[in-house]
DNA sequence: CTACCGATCCCCT
DNA sequence: GGGGATCGGTAGA
């Protein structure tokens, strides 16, 4: 029986999380593609989610969030990252799921160069040239090109024009795909999600952080 | 190793 | 006018 991901992203947000992780995502030109496995994700909710876009209500900047599952909702954040949605559960619930992670499988070098291109045009810092960070891109690991949201969102040159694409749509530059389903599935782990401490720790501590253990690509290194 | 800090800009209050 | 669902460099323990 085929999965069919637009059912499952329709759902309740957690459990669409639990499920985008192992799905493909995949930026296609037309010529190439750069496809990669999702191995983190956090899911967020609606407007009583005091940690998530929507708790404010509707915004210009959340409204794809309150349209149907599925789309992407982008949002650009620190003047220079942008990061990667998939708004879930049935419209108007303006919850999602935020991609933290990805382990790249093909078109690798398009996501290096990708990533380079968007090193030279930004400055993170005083001390960190563009050159000197366009150099480390190019010597890392290729499990870690797309591992943390901003770097996924460099990685698969993730645009604000990306906002509220149809990342079901088959034919689209950029969607989601069902991975890969042979053999038994990875363990996954959840924890607390990442950079939200003033939503207060009610919801910060919540556990709304998944991924699949063990995976190179993940944002937070496992301690040791 | 942890902790801190800056870059930078759009959006919200 | 203020701050952020980040990232990577530096300082210090």
């Amino acid at each position: 029986m085929p999965v069919d991901l637009g059912r499952l992203l329709a759902g309740p947000v957690v459990g669409a999380a639990r499920e985008l992780l192992g799905a493909l995502l995949i930026r296609d030109d037309g010529r190439s593609a750069r496809i990669g496995r999702i191995v983190e994700v956090e899911a967020y909710g609606g407007p009583e989610d005091l940690a998530s876009h929507a708790r404010s209500g509707r915004t210009r900047r959340n409204t794809t969030m309150f349209a149907r599952s599925g789309l992407a909702y982008v949002y650009g954040v620190y003047g220079m990252h942008t990061c990667l949605n998939v708004v879930c559960g049935p419209e108007g619930r303006a919850s999602a799921v935020l991609v933290r992670a990805v382990e790249p499988l093909a078109g690798v070098a398009a996501m290096r160069e990708a990533r380079i291109a968007r090193a030279l045009e930004t400055r993170r810092s005083d001390r960190a040239t563009p050159a000197r960070a366009a150099d480390r891109v190019s010597n890392l690991p290729v499990a870690r090109l797309a591992s943390g949201p901003g770097n996924v969102g460099a990685a698969f040159s993730i645009e604000r024009e990306d906002d509220g694409r149809d990342l079901l749509d088959p034919a689209g530059p950029l969607r989601l795909e069902v991975g890969p389903s042979a053999g038994p599935r990875s363990a996954t782990a959840s924890g607390p999600r990442i950079g939200i401490g003033f939503a207060g720790p009610a919801w910060a501590s919540r556990p709304w952080r998944f991924w699949i253990a063990g995976s190179p690509a993940l944002s937070v290194r496992p301690a040791r």
